[in-house]
DNA sequence: ATGGCTGCTTTGAGCAGA
C-alpha cells in the first residue's frame, strides 16, 4: 500500500497532473492540499472514472483538503476539521482506510513570525498536537498524519539555512511542534529511509529555485509507532515538478506492507 | 533584494502563498 501527500495549488487547474501521477505511481492513498476549490466543485466524477473514490473539505478561493483511494478502498469514518479546534479554514480532514487512521492536513502557514497569522499558527499547532494525541490513542498507534506541514523540521531540510534562521517556517517554536508530534509515537517516514540526504519538497516559483534546486522540506508523511514493521519505503518524487505548469510542491510517498485485514 | 512567480478574485489590482 502507497501512501502519498501533494500540495497541489489549485486542484482546478492540477487534475490534469493528479490523474497523470497517479496511473504512473500507482498510488492507493493520495492526499491533497490547497484544493482551492468549493465542495461543491470537486471533480468527483473525473477521479471516480480513473478508479479513485475521495472524500474531500473544500472552501472557496483557499485552502481545502482531499483524501483520494484506489478503489475498491473507501475512505470511511471522515471528519472534517479538528473536533477540538473550530477554524473556518478547511485544512483537516481525516479517514480510516484499511486499518489506518489517515490525517491529511495543510497547516498553516504563518507568513512571518511577527504577523497575528503565526499566533494563528502556534494555537493550530497546539490543537493539532492534542487532536493527534487522541486519534492515536483511539486507533492504537494505526496513524499516518500527512500533508503541507509548512515547517521544515532541520537545517537540514533548508537550502540556506543561514538566510531562513528564525524564520517562519524553521523558528524553534514551529520545530517544538514538530518534535512534538514525533513524540506521539510518530516517525519522520522520508527520514527513516534517508536519514543523510538533502531532499526538498516545495521550491519558489520565483527566481527558478527548482532549476538550482534551492528549496525546503515542508511535506511529510509522519507513521505512528503500530506501524513500523510494515513499513517498506518512502521518497520525494521530484517528477511533477518538472511537468508544465506544475503546483510549488512535489508529492511524498511512504510505502507500507498490505498485510492487513478489514 | 523591500523582488522574483502563480492562482485566486464578481476582471482588477490586491491578497496569499512559503
Amino acid at each position: 500500500m502507497k501512501l502519498a501527500t501533494w500540495n497541489v495549488n489549485s486542484l482546478k487547474v492540477r487534475l490534469p497532473h493528479v490523474l497523470d501521477w497517479l496511473a504512473s505511481s500507482q498510488t492507493d492513498v493520495l492526499c491533497l492540499q490547497e484544493l482551492k476549490l468549493e465542495q461543491e466543485a470537486f471533480p468527483e466524477a473525473e477521479l471516480a472514472a480513473a478508479g479513485y473514490g475521495a472524500a474531500w473539505f473544500g472552501q472557496k478561493t483557499y485552502n481545502g483538503v482531499a483524501i483520494l483511494t484506489r478503489l475498491p478502498l473507501a475512505p470511511r469514518d471522515v471528519v472534517r476539521g479538528m473536533p477540538n479546534y473550530p477554524d473556518p479554514q478547511s485544512r483537516v480532514i481525516a479517514a480510516t482506510v484499511g486499518d489506518i487512521r489517515v490525517i491529511c492536513a495543510y497547516f498553516v502557514n504563518g507568513e512571518a513570525i511577527t504577523s497575528d497569522k503565526y499566533q494563528y499558527k502556534l494555537a493550530w499547532l497546539a490543537a493539532m498536537q492534542h487532536y493527534v494525541a487522541g486519534e492515536m490513542r483511539q486507533h492504537d498507534g494505526r496513524v499516518v498524519l500527512l500533508g503541507d506541514f509548512n515547517i521544515a523540521p532541520a537545517d537540514s531540510d533548508v537550502y540556506d539555512p543561514a538566510a531562513w534562521q528564525d524564520k517562519v517556517l524553521c523558528s524553534q517554536p514551529e520545530r517544538a511542534a514538530f518534535e512534538g508530534l514525533l513524540a506521539l509515537g510518530l516517525t519522520d517516514g522520508f527520514r527513516r529511509f534517508h536519514p543523510d540526504t538533502v531532499a526538498y519538497s516545495w521550491w519558489d516559483y520565483r527566481a527558478a529555485m527548482f532549476r538550482r534546486n534551492l528549496g525546503l522540506r515542508i511535506d511529510h508523511i509522519l507513521y505512528g509507532h503500530a506501524l513500523a514493521e510494515r513499513v517498506r519505503d518512502a521518497a520525494i518524487d521530484t517528477t511533477p515538478r518538472r511537468w508544465e505548469r506544475p503546483s510549488d510542491h512535489t508529492p511524498v510517498w511512504l510505502a507500507l506492507d498490505d498485510s492487513f485485514s478489514t
